[in-house]
DNA sequence: AATGAATGAGGTTTCATTCAT
DNA sequence: GATGAATGAAACCTCATTCAT
């Protein structure tokens, strides 16, 4: 009436810590950027991690501390994969135009991931707001080196915004030609 | 045993429905602006109005019907003010330089609006984010005219909403100061 | 600022009390025969009649006054029409048929009437219940004397009830087969 | 905090499923029984059931389920009662006895339950309304093949509901008076 | 470690009823 | 007498969260 557990394992092997969260990251990524964070339940979380409830709570503290931390794994891999798109002491260009294409290739191969980011910009409140932010900033930081500007920083990293949510919607276009476009606002503003 | 605004009303003024709905609509407005769509609570607004919850579905319908009267309100306003900016007869970039200033002027005067606005952008599904990617299309429209580029025209507007952010948090900064630096973006964004 | 009604009388003649009451209780008896007590709203009601919610509370008192008051009518029509139905002094079975086609004619003729006198007359609680049974009894009662049988004639009426349902939903059965097969039953119980 | 029925059950035992969802159902049913479908508030039957509202939502999925779920419970017990009355070839009049005592002894033994489901022969619309004219329709079935006229049966079936209500208000009556009456009804409409 | 089952708190919405004119 | 406009109260339902196993 009672399962055992004594002797041989039983059939379902354990998960190892790291896939099970990944698993509910996943889950919750998906969830997030589909209907936001107040209208994602952790119910259908669970449900499609094929994650029972209490291991979310386990995991992650609370829903703000699951959001917090997808929101990190995010940003943390979308700063990642800018920072290492062009050795560091390749001419200034080079490095640019690759950060450009390296920030494009992750919204289009982690949509979940860059919708969480984007929409967060702005919703005020919550240390997750601040999170974001911060990682913003840090990205507007390494163009400030560029531009010489922190206005012309956060314009650009507007810009590339901006651009990157139409380019979501004109999927025709090749990821190299809104590079380009980009390129040639900062090229020029550089020169200002 | 509500406080009545004026001189010798005889017992407690019934305001005028325009007032009313205006009242109601800032309540709302200041409430989705810091709370978002979701956590915001009809509760709250109506306390905040001073009018009572029957009223608010009397005059909007539904929660959603009142979030999408504030976004069109606020919409509209932004693009009223844009419009008219300059007369149309004036040089394209009097035109483009007082439509900047237009908009920084509104998002300076009526920060829940565009906080509104600028959020919704992305909150996928509903009718809402729909009018709100309406209106946007409308001012990359204007501003394609200028610059014969529907890419140009959206890394614009980008620039110009993530300046506007960066901007609210750095109030020192003359408005002026703001609209010089879009203005060169543009000025040679034309000339490309 | 405020409307004269000095001199000359304005156009919309006042309706007499009795035709304003006419209106209302018809519209209260379509509302509460199609969705039930608690469904109908005074909204509906009041919008249905042509007639301002604060009308029908000026002339009901409450809902559940609206209410008796409409079943008071259509229980006193029905009974009056089944004792008009043939002269006193008429032979028993005449009486009898007589008064069981008026019964199934006012069916007919009213059905918001008898629809809501009979959903009712279970629902427990409420004086409304005990002028519904009340009316019953005096069916009843009437029968009682034919029948020289209290329980006799509580089936009949139940038979009555069950049939006239029955009659609702195969409106080409004739009126009179109806009457006969129930006669039938009556003819036989009497004899018993 | 909640008392414990039996002997020595560590701290709350919980409850089997099943029986949980016959207390929801208890409770339920006396709820509907005593003010209606619409009166009775989920609130109520939380509280007497002494199981919070988001089970009996887990449970039954909404207020109309519960309901449904009620109503078919008692129509299936009702039928089954009647059904099981006496072996399928015992002589017709004593098939017909025993189905009459049991309809009876069922309304004895199910007040709520009778109650529920007579009153929802009327409540026009919904598909519970069909669940309980299907099987009331069922019941004439059965007794249409005993009379030959499907109009005698509906006619017997509302006899029997009349006389059911009657004798609920004359406790006093024995069960099998009662049942005498409705027999000399129908062994006089079977020979008609 | 892992989970089915349970709940307090709060959400949107509607309704009968009543002012103030 | 007559009504548009207003509201307190309560309804159904859902969710993040936590026991008890």
């Amino acid at each position: 009436m009672r399962t055992t557990r004594t002797q041989r394992p039983p059939v379902r092997t354990r998960l190892p810590r790291a896939e099970r969260e990944e698993r509910m990251l996943e889950a919750a990524g998906a969830a997030f950027a589909a209907r936001g964070f107040h209208a994602a339940s952790m119910d259908q979380i669970a449900a499609a991690s094929g994650i029972s409830k209490p291991m979310l709570y386990n995991y992650f503290g609370s829903k703000e501390g699951l959001y917090a931390a997808y929101v990190e794994r995010s940003g943390q891999a979308l700063l990642e994969s800018m920072r290492h798109a062009a050795p560091r002491d390749a001419p200034v260009e080079e490095r640019l135009s690759a950060g450009v294409l390296a920030f494009l290739g992750y919204v289009d191969e982690h949509r979940p991931g860059w919708s969480v980011l984007y929409n967060e910009a702005a919703t005020q409140g919550g240390p997750v707001a601040a999170k974001v932010a911060g990682m913003r900033a840090r990205i507007a930081e390494m163009l400030a080196q560029i531009f010489d500007s922190d206005v012309l920083a956060h314009a650009f990293v507007g810009a590339g915004e901006s651009l990157a949510n139409w380019w979501l919607t004109h999927p025709d276009e090749p990821k190299e030609a809104i590079a380009d476009q980009l390129m040639a606002i900062a090229r020029i503003s550089t020169r200002v």
